[in-house]
DNA sequence: TATGAATGAGGCTTCATTCAT
DNA sequence: AATGAATGAAGCCTCATTCAT
């Protein structure tokens, strides 16, 4: 009655946090449909209406738990591949780092990531998250291939980012479904993977000269 | 009274196909959770009971599907990639199957499967469909590997294959949504990359001896 | 397609036989709301329709059960119990065949019965069967009394015929609950419960004369 | 505005008495099965989802009810047999208070016992309060016989307990049947019985030694 | 700020029952 | 005589969302 419990009356911003924490941990458990409202207020040790005062709809605040999420894992590869390094470094940093978050956040992105595919309401906001990250990637690969005086058209470079992305994303999949494996080890393979494709392709191979189109 | 069939009192399997039919299509439509049953009871011009009795559950009526949709496109690919063609000329026709495949079922497959993830009822049965490609791939490897007189572990097979098959999945994902774009040059691209890689691999290289761990 | 098998197009009466062993097996089984139309159909290897056909409805074939097993009951208490026995003799002869027929038939009667109870459509039905029995069981009482030269009004002696009846249903529940417990010996139980209790009644005896109301 | 308090926004225990006295109701006239939450959701003035929200399931309301109910009665008839009354005292008033109990909540406890018998699902909750009463009424004959230096086996006395109660619940059933019927008269009646019985029975005698087994 | 109370809406599922062959 | 095909109706339950305090 007196003494006010000291988590209670806390700004917005903390709160916020704490119930987006809840939000990611009860998405990732339950999935987005079968994750109720009551439990991720009652997991955030709030009520209801808190949540729908301060995040919106249920909708709003998955959008919410993708973008924070997303913010740090961007953040997170961002700050591993500094532009100013050679290419192939940069993409052995930025996959170690990819693999490492993924690694340490099994049960939030890789879950929501999942979970946000194939419903329509959430394809903006994935479809925004992955182009930025494949413009990134053919960014580095278009570069690569410049400084080899070698130019590609914008479609095949998306093209083979989007395969290099999804490659990546599926070894992440496969990662989050083994707890035993480790992602420096994953992050290599993908990078002999990728690597030795590109490599081939930097330098103008191609599989059958004539036979595929392009 | 003469000609017209009157659509009524149709054999079991003619109503079984006709509600798969429908099934596919709403779920495409919706997705799985936004998907009622009634629309698709009413798509396939029959009533909800029908549905029940024949094929069960919500879903299992899912699982049904993608157990259809998938032995399709099995059988697509398996009568495309004739297992004693060379190795090269082998993955070429699986992919040129399987991204026709995608191309011709843009509502169908794709969706399903982009459904199907992240929903931990339909996990068993995605894991099983995609284990199998990713054991015919690795065999395909494999064997490819042994002509030239040298061998990978099979966890190395395993994630490779593992890689390709996402990155085909990837590149589904994006010709399910530019549907302006062509399955044939898909397939093209994709073998590029596959096989560039591949071809590497099978050369014994690696991307950076020594600093990737293994 | 040429011979024909043996089960089918039997007669009328031994269908309607089939059926009832079908839907007291699965009544008894399920309980009345439980039990479905189709397992009892297919219990008794039959289609739906027949089934309505010479039986109807679900209630008129629950009803219909419980008239067969009640008469079979009914039977066998009457055979056993002839009228021209001293009373005490009918009676433990009656309270015998009760007991052993409820025995014998664990999950046919007792278990009808009991569902029948508390379900308005079967009020009736059963109040008349109790009624026929109470009926009987008030006889051998009166008759035994006006043999010694007393005389009670009916109410009395229906309300004391059914407090036997309730506690003889009492101990066929008890019966029916312990598939080890012999049904002889609780026959004999019973009848030594009703028969002290009777005996003392017989002679005019009361708890406390003066205390209790009549 | 002034006076009317609404009928809105009740505190939670006020409205889970008017879901249980509804419920009672509902249950009472329809039958467990026939009731719907519907009913019983309008019959307490109140929307389904509270109904869940408070009190559970369909099943789990019913026992709820049964609960709530049991616990009334068994208070009635403790507070009116004091345990230091001489046995036969405390088993009048026992059965005064159970007759008048039942008498006054005609369509409350008789009937949803009534429901109760017969479906599995409430059979544990059931046996567990008839065996406390079985339980109660066999410590009182055991201590009035030892009272008299008898003694009798535990399953002998279970039995015997068992058949008044079966008597006592068939007398119940009887009264639920008869509004016109004296639930006092009703108890003297049951009195005379049980106590005539047990008289009997206290000293020793038996129907016909030797005939019945045991 | 914070919450207990409250609900409209809608989905899945099951069944008794009847046609049409 | 016999049945596979078909459905109208209804029930349970859950949830996102909002009042009123």
């Amino acid at each position: 009655m007196s003494g006010t419990p000291a988590f209670k009356r806390l700004p917005r911003a903390v709160r916020e946090q704490q119930m987006l924490d809840a939000a990611v941990r009860v998405f990732s458990r339950r999935g987005f449909h079968a994750a109720s409202m009551d439990e991720i207020a009652d997991d955030a040790g709030i009520s209801k209406p808190m949540v729908y005062a301060y995040l919106g709809t249920k909708e709003e605040l998955f959008i919410a738990c993708l973008h924070r999420e997303g913010a740090r894992m961007t953040a997170a590869i961002a700050g591993a591949a500094a532009p100013d390094l050679p290419a192939d470094e940069r993409l052995w940093r930025g996959l170690r780092a990819f693999f490492g978050f993924v690694g340490g956040h099994r049960d939030g992105w890789a879950v929501l990531y999942r979970q946000a595919r194939g419903s329509q309401p959430f394809a903006t906001e994935l479809a925004a998250m992955r182009n930025r990250l494949v413009e990134v990637v053919a960014g580095m690969l278009d570069h690569a291939l410049r400084a080899r005086g070698r130019e590609v058209s914008a479609t095949d470079l998306e093209v083979v980012a989007y395969a290099l992305v999804g490659a990546s994303e599926s070894l992440a999949d496969w990662l989050a479904d083994h707890p035993e494996a480790d992602p420096e080890r994953t992050a290599g393979r993908m990078m002999n993977i990728a690597w030795l494709g590109a490599d081939r392709l930097l330098h103008g191979a191609s599989w059958e000269e004539g036979r595929a189109p392009s």
